[in-house]
DNA sequence: ATGGTCGGTCACCGA
């Protein structure tokens, strides 16, 4: 099963290059972030047409995820539990930042982890307790073949910036992130991508960056255990940064074996 | 040159 996750910024506006990118890949399972609009206004014909189910969560142009998968999806959930929420004014609403499918007995998490926006700002603070939360379930989530895939808006190691220097007041490379991605590892879920594949795979629209290859490492497929045995192959995909209308992430997939999962239902032979 | 561009949607916010 190959499965991927991508920040498409934007699901409407690039629907074709999404679908396009899907078929010639090859993919089963996309978790999608920052889609950008309500599930009313999620484009479902042309993924169903290119025979992909969408379970999408969106309540406003900001933020929103989604799962597109030509295999079965089951239990599916559109946040977890207790996920804070953020007081822009007023109240604090949960954010349509997380959800979560069942595929082939595999459990896919799409991701989007807030900004954070500068340090000192709420925001950061809002996205250090929404990882600690997020943490807290991943402690119980350990025995299972299970993936966190998404956008984490944290690079791990000063080489997963272009120029750490430039990141010396900066959200993403602070050690309170850093410390907040080590945590999930800790637990003893692994980056399955890391050691398979090298590159970035964001490069801001501005400056320039893309032209001048200075991107960021900041999305991520962090694996269970279980999960992290299955895996047989990953790559970052960084020629969809080019093109027409590209996003400013681009695909990291990662290819498991789901056959090789112990199956319950075969005759014990002593 | 301490910026530069894109989305959303319609005067700005967010990344």
């Amino acid at each position: 099963m190959r499965v991927a996750t991508w920040n498409v910024n934007s699901v409407r506006t690039r629907v074709g290059r999404i679908v396009d990118w899907l078929e010639r890949s090859d993919v089963d399972v996309l978790a999608m972030q920052e889609i950008k609009c309500r599930v009313d206004q999620f484009p479902y014909e042309q993924f169903e047409a290119a025979g992909y189910h969408v379970e999408a969560h969106g309540t406003n142009q900001w933020n929103g995820v989604a799962i597109a998968s030509r295999l079965p999806m089951v239990d599916v959930v559109r946040q977890f539990d207790d996920q804070p929420g953020y007081a822009n004014t007023g109240e604090p609403v949960v954010e349509a930042r997380a959800m979560a499918a069942t595929v082939e007995g595999v459990r896919l998490w799409s991701l989007y982890v807030p900004n954070g926006r500068d340090l000192g700002h709420p925001h950061l603070a809002y996205k250090l307790e929404w990882l600690r939360i997020l943490a807290e379930h991943a402690k119980t989530w350990q025995r299972m073949p299970l993936a966190l895939m998404g956008d984490f808006n944290i690079a791990p190691f000063d080489h997963d910036v272009w120029d750490i220097a430039a990141f010396a007041e900066s959200t993403h490379v602070s050690e309170p992130e850093r410390e907040a991605f080590r945590t999930f590892e800790r637990l003893g879920m692994v980056d399955v991508v890391r050691d398979r594949a090298a590159g970035y795979t964001y490069w801001d629209y501005k400056a320039g960056r893309w032209q001048k290859g200075e991107g960021m490492r900041i999305d991520f497929v962090l694996g269970t255990a279980p999960f992290a045995e299955l895996v047989t192959g990953a790559r970052i995909d960084s020629g969809e940064r080019a093109g027409d209308a590209p996003s400013d992430h681009v695909p990291v997939v990662v290819d498991i074996d789901v056959e090789t999962e112990l199956d319950d239902d075969r005759p014990m032979i002593f």
